[in-house]
DNA sequence: ATACATTTTTAGACTTCTCTAAAAATCATT
DNA sequence: AATGATTTTTAGAGAAGTCTAAAAATGTAT
């Protein structure tokens, strides 16, 4: 039982926009992302309903099964893995290996696979700072670190605050920042270490104070 | 204009079928190869016709056009950077890499192959012996060396003879060999140096008079 | 040249994935 | 609770690739 690379993409985007809500992914949410029609979506979804790779009720939006979610983790770690293969060892710059992985993920080999990773080392993390899942699927801890001193270019995520006011709750409710917010960092100025950092498309800047108590995965 | 993975397997089959004869491949030949029905050739030959990458009159068989050829060795290319990759760095066995190489040597991507190319360090031979075109297509200069110090395992073809009497040259025409006939060279005995081809899925024993003969492509 | 065998093509149908347009359900606002 | 906006689903159709069965063309052998 073979999965399409349509289907498998559609698993893995339903992983990750699963992830930062409890609820269904949405049919809309699901074609934009996926650059299509909310149609092909619903079609799309019947059938991986009715290969139990995903819980599915109309209009109650999309979630993995067990099934499902093995496979879009395991798409994921050989995503990263050859984005690592790509930027590490081809020469392959930050921006230009992501199209080239997003067609590599689909290829089928087991084998080539776990070679690959012995090949590389075991990376626990692919260029960007993503996690690379094990074969078993077992995502690696995440270390912490002060989102202060994290490197550019970083795609993370917000794992806990050292200031616990009520000013600075609200202050980064108001930004968009909550436990579990994945973002990229972008810059931070020299001058006053203020830093930039892209959330949802939108590029939004933080200070010095803020980003010195945002703990971040690294 | 970009080819689905369907119509590269069927260039690159019309491809190498045409290396051994003038003549058009025929549709039975090729259904035969691609393991497929006569019927989905014809119509996937029309397809390719009317694309411009084949050359295609009913019952006369096909042809690739200039295009249609470009195709075919590109393909090729990768399919033997990826062999070298796959059994060089990852350490594949010989008989496990094709199956992969099958589905990498669709990935599209020029900026890929010309790194894997520069990574490999522009290897000019797989590690089967077969030439690896360039990146504008051209295949290298093959070398020769006689069919007796040939290493085992070598896909390879026949380049010439040393020895010219009526006798021999019978003797080939009857085994099936010519000068292009392609083969792979399985053993060597010890005792008699006398050797073990596979030709056509056929496997063949020619003595070391006859080994010592020929000239085949290093 | 005729008959028979083989190859190739056509006709029609099926699967997978996609789309547009229209209908149905849900959500949001008063 | 009613209205209107938004989201989601359905209905119907098209492109790509495949298949089976039947018709047409070609090849072969007397
Ligand atoms: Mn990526
Ligand atoms: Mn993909
Ligand atoms: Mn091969
Ligand atoms: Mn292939």
């Amino acid at each position: 039982m073979a999965q399409s690379f349509t289907e498998e993409n559609y698993l893995k985007h339903i992983y990750k926009l699963s992830k930062n809500s409890d609820k269904g992914v949405s049919t809309n949410a699901l074609a934009e992302r996926l650059e299509t029609k909310a149609s092909s979506v619903t079609d799309m979804v019947k059938k991986l309903s009715a290969k139990k790779l995903v819980n599915y009720q109309k209009y109650q939006g999309v979630t993995l099964t067990k099934k499902g979610q093995q496979i879009a983790v395991d798409i994921i770690r050989k995503h990263r893995l050859w984005e690592v293969f790509l930027q590490k060892h081809l020469g392959f710059g930050g921006e230009e290996v992501h199209d080239v992985a997003e067609e590599l993920e689909h290829i089928n080999s087991t084998e080539l696979v776990e070679r690959l990773d012995k090949f590389l080392g075991y990376p626990k993390y692919d260029p960007h700072g993503g996690p690379i899942p094990d074969s078993k699927g077992v995502f690696p801890e995440p270390k912490r670190v002060k989102l202060d001193e994290l490197e550019l270019g970083r795609s993370t995520k917000v794992m806990g605050i050292t200031e616990h006011s009520d000013a600075f709750l609200s202050h980064l409710k108001k930004l968009g920042l909550e436990l579990g917010t994945e973002f990229i960092l972008k810059e931070r100025s020299d001058f006053d270490r203020s830093v930039e950092i892209e959330l949802n498309e939108k590029t939004i800047q933080l200070s010095h104070d803020v980003a010195k108590n945002i703990f971040v995965a690294y």
